[in-house]
DNA sequence: CGCCAGGGCCATA
DNA sequence: TATGGCCATGGC
């Protein structure tokens, strides 16, 4: 199984403000592009400081990730957002998933795949995060015939304990195997799970 | 040169 | 609801 092939992957790199804006930034985007934004930061990636830049100001510091203009827009609202909650994450924690999600959905630039993948790794709440890896990883696997966010996204979590480690850490360990073996092209060219359905522990049907 | 990368919005039918 | 154009950079 997967996780015995590469080991305990981690988690999403960085404090929990900065996997907020890194979920933005990767939008359509490769992590390398990502990384020479954050870098732009010098150790300072904080809201007050997102807080006081302009728009021009950010999009300076982010322009290696491509689409500056709508991501600047995104970071600025999603920051003034968060500062509702006072820059905290156990605030956060404290509120309905189902509340928080809407709030960040109504955030424009903030679709469901950026919206779980903050509730996951910022927060810890037990959401199952599809991506491009995860939907290809999907076409080999016994899944329902639609493929849309919402009938994936119930396939994996009612397959899965309802743990948000447990959510996190399989689906890097899927970025991760689909970015060593199932590019694009060609498809899924060598990989070791080859049709293969890999949960790592089931549900009890109840 | 073109394709691709851990999307999302909007217009159109 | 379901496509298609658009946004934009850097690696290959």
């Amino acid at each position: 199984m997967l996780l015995t092939y590469y080991g305990d992957l981690g988690w999403w790199p960085g404090h929990s403000y900065e996997i907020m804006i890194g979920a933005i930034l990767v939008q359509n985007t490769a992590w390398s592009n990502v990384e020479r934004s954050l870098e732009n930061f010098a150790e300072d990636l904080t809201p007050q400081l997102v807080e006081k830049l302009t728009i021009e100001e950010l999009i300076t510091r982010i322009y290696p990730s491509g689409f500056y203009h709508a991501k600047a827009a995104c970071i600025k609202n999603l920051t003034v957002w968060y500062k509702q909650y006072g820059y905290s994450v156990q605030t956060v924690q404290t509120q309905p998933l189902s509340k928080i999600r809407d709030e960040l959905l109504a955030i424009r630039g903030i679709g469901a795949e950026t919206a779980d993948a903050i509730l996951l790794y910022v927060f810890y709440f037990p959401t199952f995060v599809i991506d491009a890896y995860i939907k290809r990883f999907a076409e080999r696997l016994p899944v329902p015939a639609a493929r849309d966010y919402k009938t994936l996204q119930a396939y994996f979590s009612d397959n899965l304990e309802q743990d948000a480690i447990l959510f996190g850490k399989y689906h890097i360990l899927i970025l991760e195997h689909g970015k060593k073996h199932c590019k694009k092209k060609p498809r899924c060219e060598g990989c070791p799970f080859m049709n293969e359905c890999d949960f790592p522990k089931r549900q009890k049907s109840s």
